[in-house]
Parts: structure tokens; C-alpha cells; sequence
DNA sequence: ATGAAAGCGCTAACAG
DNA sequence: CTGTTAGCGCTTTCAT
């Protein structure tokens, strides 16, 4: 491998020049920068980084730690995440916490311990004191869809209550009253917000739910609560929580013989990655958790940026009409 | 930050024999040892990645690039990958490949300038001469999924040809003749042994298709072909060439008010990932890619260990059954 | 079994 | 604008 020095030697100058046109500093002169760029593509130098690390103190590495890397939306996060770091000549080191509060500890210490210079958090069992007691060691993170109290400039954060109202809302606002609505598990802050989102509007609009049952966000959770609830009440319109049980949901009503939208109305939450690929296309409330991603990897990495707002918003695909009166 | 100049204080001992315990070498007394490592964990060091790195010339790195983030089975090689890297204390590196040969080339030297110590490479487009001059070049790489002639002890690969074959004839063996088949993009090589797979048995045995119809891998891909296919001809089984298509079409089926297995037989490529979770669970040929990531993995770390040779196999779900006669 | 000392390749004052 | 000089924290001979 060729060294600085290799290059500075080749070039006729020192290290430190060398140096300073690699890392962009506009204190050199311009031929003494085209004689040193015409020796790093000669020789084709490349800087080793933990040389660079270890002078600079500085890692260009950042961490995202993620409850999971399976199914839903990991993916699409971790492209954001990593395109928008890398655009800021960032590597990424991704882990994940494993759906546990020690798993998520350890994964973040893992990843101080590696010298990354920030984290991105997207984790769920970890408590806000934790997260506090993290802040208070002075260390360098954003968390991404959470709102952790005290913590709020470090946060890019949704609200899935208010986006189930409105999921719930243009169901009602439409003349539905049999209203079946399919949450995630309980044991997920984020979970509860939509649940109750929907329950809250439902008894705002004095109506009662025809059911809210409980799912795990997989697909199959979404087959089998979709078949429990047209095997014995029978809702004009469902809320999904996510698209997943959404597509087991639509399996479900297929394999009943119902259509949609002419005999149920379909709407869900969508994080953008199938919910427009289905057939028939499902009608949702979109949760910008990939943009919100790369967001929280901007502010991260330039603190002083101006934060983004996310709202929720409602993309009708049809899968959604008025109700038969 | 402690260092292992802090550590080597507080233990009385010198820089050289905190190294030494840190590094699990021998030649050290019990009772030093002791010392040290309560000394370690009193000041709670953490060594620093980047100056090991440096002294040692080895950055305890791995690399993996893949074709794209999204969809299929990235999670799950990815999980794989990184969990047996850990558990070998090195640390993940991921990057994708892009879809290009360009970007995949890019990815690799990115990876190789970061200093990876070395690469799993789950690469479509790259030619295999320009693995060949990587392998010349000396650097350290396993290919997964596919077979690079000169290359053979570098990759972990899979019979495509043969799993197609084996489905195919079990839908030829329980007497179906009607037979289509939903295969991936032609411009993937793997996809063109799958398709090949699938003619070939059919040919030998007698057989014509139905319709041998190309999608992208994508579940709409799935639904529309299906779709196609079951408003011209009418398939007594169809064999599709990955999960997601195989989820699209099973869509498409259940909307055309066909039932699985009674008026369709329907099978595929299964990489474990939702197969088995559709209802109907979908009966398959498995396709083992997290294992044999994981194992390229290992093979990477550890050239010595004994190659494992992975065969396909077909999985029973109960969604293929005889020909109706 | 332990220590001393010489780097690994780079950055960052500080001079000039 | 450029060069000199110290390190950054660790590994690794080479002695002892």
C-alpha cells in the first residue's frame, strides 16, 4: 500500500502538504495541489483510516442500531441512513439491539467502543433514562421515531396517534360504522399510540369498534385476525396498522370471497414498501420512516441543519370508498 | 478515554503485557494476568480500534457488498453474515453493489480502501475476469451464489439448474401436464439456470408448457403474469422462481376465485423468508442462502475450515398436490 | 515472563 | 503557502 509519504516523495513535497490536499484545505497553491493530485492518481494512493483516526481522533464512522434487520422496512432505512452518510464521506457500522434493553445497551457501547463519532438509535426496549444517562456522557446520537422527554432536540419523531386518526377518520368521514381496526403488538410504544388513535376517534365519533385486534405485525397475524373477524362479525371497513398484516389481511378477505373495495374498505399504514405493490393497490397513511431516516443521519452528522417536520399524510389508492347505505 | 497506557499504570506492569492479556497470549504469569484484567475492568478500557489497526496491519474488518438493500432476503444474509463475523470479533461492513458492474466494482475498492481484511461479494453484474484480476491482485474475498470458473475454492454456490429441476418434476411426477412457470429477469444469470432448470425437464419429459413467462422478482411481477396466465390458458400447476412473484401470484389466483391446492398447484424457490408464512403456506425448493452466507463467512475467516456443500431440497406444504385426471 | 523501544500512517500545531 | 515536529494508542521485535 502507498503511503502519504510515498506520495509527498514523489511529489517533491512534505507530508503535511500532502495532507492538506487530501483533506480539501485551500492553503496551498495551485500547482503545488496539481502536482500532489497527480501523484496520488499515479500512484494511486488511498488514505488508510485508521491512520487517519487515530492522529484525528475522529472515526468518520457512524453507528445505526435497529431493533431488527428482518422483514418490514430495515432495508429501505439502512439504504437512507447509509446514502445520506456516505454522501458526507461517512462509513456506516449498523447492529442490531435484538428486542431487548441489555441487547440494545450493548449494542450501542459496542459501537462507542468502535469509535463511532455518532449513533442513530431506532431502538424500542431501551427506557428514556437510559437514553438520558447516554446524553449525560456527553455522547453524540439522534433517535429516530421515538420522543424521549428531555431529549426532544434529538429526536425525529411521528405521530401515529394522530396519523391513526386520520386513518380512522376518512374510514368514518366516508359512512363506515362497522369499523374492524388490526393493531401491533402492545408491547411497542408506537403500537399503543395507533391503537389508540383509533379508539380515541372511534368514541369521539360515538362510535364503537365492531373489533381492535391484536397482531405482531407479520403477515401472518394480519391473515389470521383478518379470518377471525369475517368469520364472525362483519366490518364494511379494516385498519391495518402496517402493511404487512395488511397483505395477510387482503389474503384473508380474498380467500373469503370479498372485494375490495366493494364489500370492505382496506386502508393501513404504509412505510412505502408494499403497499403500492399489491393488487388491488392498498390506500394508506404514509409513515415516512426512510426519510425521517436519513434525516435524523443529517442532523447527526450537521447538528446545526434546520429540522424537518413529518407529518402524516393519507395516499388513496382506491382501496377505500364511501359506505353502501 | 482510557488507554492502554492508563491501564498499564494502574497495574504496575508495562504497555506490553496489557497487550499481551488483551490479546489472550500465554506468556503471561496467572497472577499478572489477574492483575491486568481487573485493571481493565476497574478503568473500563475498551481498546482502540484504529491504533490496533495500525500496529497490526489488520483492521479486524470485514466487507460485504450486495447487489441492493431492498426486498427478498438482504436482511436475513446480512443477519447471518454479521452474526458469524461477531462472533469471530470482527466488525461488518456493508455496501451495495448497485445493480451495476461499475457500482460493484466502486463498492469493492471502497471496502478494500477502508482496509477490510476481506470481502464477501454477492455480485450480479461483475464479469468473473474482473474477479479473477481481484484474485491476482492478492486480496481476500469468498463469492457467494455463484461459480466463477478458476475461482472454485473461493465460492460457496448453488445447483439453480438442479433445484428447478426437482421442482418441476414433482409437479411432472403428480401428474400435472399443464404446467407454467413465472421465472426472474433473464439478465440474471441465476435466473436463466432457474428458467433452463425448468425447460430441460420439462423437454425430457415430453412435456410443452403452458407458459414460461418472465417477471423481476417483485410480488406485482408475480400477480401480473399470473394474471396473465389465468385469463388465456388455464395451468393445472405453476412453478414460480422466487417467493415474492410466488406471493403475487397466489394474490392473483385467489382473485381469479382459485383455490390452492384444489384448482392450482402452486410451488417455488423458497430463501426461508415468507414461503412459509403465506396462507397457504406455499410448499417450496429450499434455497439455503442465509447458511450458505454464513458459511462463505467462515470459509473467509478461516480458509481452512472444511467446505460444506449445499443441495437443494423441497419443502412439503401442503400446496402442490396430484393432477386431477 | 516482562519491559524498552521502534514504528504503523496520519493530523495538527507551530514556525517560518 | 509550506515544512518540521510531535504525537494518536497500539503491536511487535528484541533484550533481559
Amino acid at each position: 500500500m502507498t503511503t502519504l509519504e510515498d506520495v509527498a516523495a514523489f511529489a517533491g513535497v512534505s507530508r503535511a502538504t500532502v495532507s492538506r490536499v487530501v483533506n480539501g484545505d485551500s492553503n496551498v497553491k495551485e500547482k503545488t495541489r496539481l502536482m500532489v493530485e497527480a501523484a496520488i492518481t499515479e500512484l494511486g494512493y488511498s488514505p488508510h483510516p485508521a491512520a487517519r483516526a487515530l492522529a484525528s481522533n475522529q472515526s468518520q464512522t457512524i453507528g445505526l442500531v435497529t431493533t431488527s434487520y428482518r422483514g418490514g422496512f430495515f432495508g429501505a432505512l439502512m439504504d437512507n441512513v447509509q446514502s445520506e452518510a456516505e454522501s458526507r464521506r461517512k462509513q456506516l457500522l449498523v447492529t442490531q439491539g435484538k428486542n431487548s434493553a441489555d441487547n440494545e445497551w450493548q449494542a450501542i457501547q459496542r459501537l462507542y467502543n468502535l469509535r463511532c463519532d455518532g449513533l442513530i438509535l431506532h431502538v424500542r426496549a431501551l427506557s428514556d433514562e437510559q437514553l438520558c444517562t447516554l446524553a449525560q456522557e456527553g455522547k453524540a446520537f439522534m433517535i429516530l421515531d421515538r420522543l424521549v422527554p428531555g431529549l426532544e432536540d434529538r429526536c425525529v419523531a411521528f405521530d401515529h396517534h394522530r396519523a391513526s386518526q386520520m386513518a380512522t377518520k376518512q374510514l368514518i368521514d366516508l359512512g363506515h360504522t362497522k369499523i374492524a381496526c388490526i393493531s401491533g403488538p402492545s408491547s411497542r410504544h408506537s403500537s399503543q399510540l395507533r391503537r389508540q388513535g383509533f379508539l380515541d376517534t372511534m368514541n369521539a365519533a360515538g362510535l364503537l369498534p365492531v373489533a381492535c385486534l391484536e397482531g405482531d405485525y407479520d403477515m401472518q397475524s394480519g391473515y389470521q385476525m383478518a379470518d377471525k373477524l369475517l368469520q364472525s362479525r362483519r366490518p364494511t371497513a379494516i385498519y391495518c396498522c402496517n402493511e404487512e398484516m395488511a397483505i395477510g389481511a387482503l389474503l384473508a378477505i380474498t380467500e373469503h370471497r370479498l372485494t375490495i373495495p366493494n364489500d370492505i374498505s382496506l386502508i393501513c399504514y404504509d412505510s412505502g414498501e408494499r403497499a403500492a405493490f399489491v393488487r388491488p393497490a392498498l390506500t394508506s397513511i404514509h409513515f415516512p420512516i426512510t426519510d425521517m431516516a436519513r434525516h435524523a443521519t443529517e442532523r447527526l452528522i450537521d447538528p446545526e441543519c434546520t429540522p424537518e417536520v413529518f407529518m402524516p399524510t393519507i395516499i388513496d389508492r382506491g382501496s377505500v370508498i364511501a359506505a353502501k347505505r
